[in-house]
DNA sequence: TATGAGATCAACT
DNA sequence: GTTGATCTCATAC
């Protein structure tokens, strides 16, 4: 097979050019994922990111690295999976929002319980429990074991929308989807 | 289909 | 003390 892997030139770009271009990639951690259908875009200008109240310990990884993960705790229950992009000394990231479950179904249901393929993954804190990703995934690069990111074949069909569950700066069209999968957190 | 409450933690004011 | 890049379950229409 040829190697697909997305290393960390392809995240040292605007995360507005890199997370349309992540829809359709495919993302495991220890061989457990599937292809990635929804995205949200946050930069450091963005009163919604976490990156733009400047550098804390909680969102260190945020600053690091473009290729990196940037994991963080919400609403006290749930983990949300970040891939970290920068130009160059900025603080962007791409929020995972969904994926189609491709490999290591079993592994999901175990850890979330029975469930229906398409809501296995359908939103940033399932799919981080389906992966069993937690904060000692924070910073890991993702061109490394043991995450591997796998480049789309193709251009998939493209939805942009606005982001969901955010209250400022909530208009911002920064949502993109893979159009018409039945695998979203919700439709666009 | 839609709306609302509860769960629960760390950063921030 | 408040808030949030959420999810699930319950209840209502």
């Amino acid at each position: 097979m040829a190697d697909r892997r997305l290393t960390r030139d392809f995240f040292a770009r605007s995360v507005h050019e890199v997370a349309p271009e992540l829809i359709g990639a495919t993302l495991l951690l220890e061989g457990v994922g599937g292809r990635v259908v929804e995205v949200e875009a946050y930069d450091e200008d963005d009163p919604a990111s976490h990156g733009f109240r400047g550098r804390t310990a909680r969102t260190a990884s945020m600053f690091g690295p473009a290729g990196c993960a940037y994991v963080y705790r919400s609403y006290g229950i749930h983990w949300c999976l970040n891939l970290v992009c920068a130009p160059e000394g900025r603080a962007e990231a791409a929020l995972v929002r969904a994926l189609e479950p491709t490999q290591g179904l079993d592994r999901m249901r175990e850890r979330r319980g029975l469930e229906a393929a398409r809501s296995l993954c359908s939103g940033p804190g399932k799919l981080c429990q389906a992966l069993g990703i937690t904060r000692i995934h924070d910073g890991l690069p993702l061109d490394e074991l043991p995450f591997e990111l796998l480049a789309r074949e193709g251009e998939p069909p493209l939805a942009v929308g606005t982001r969901i569950g955010i209250t400022r700066a909530a208009e911002q069209p920064w949502r993109y989807g893979l159009a018409c999968s039945p695998f979203l957190s919700r439709r666009f």
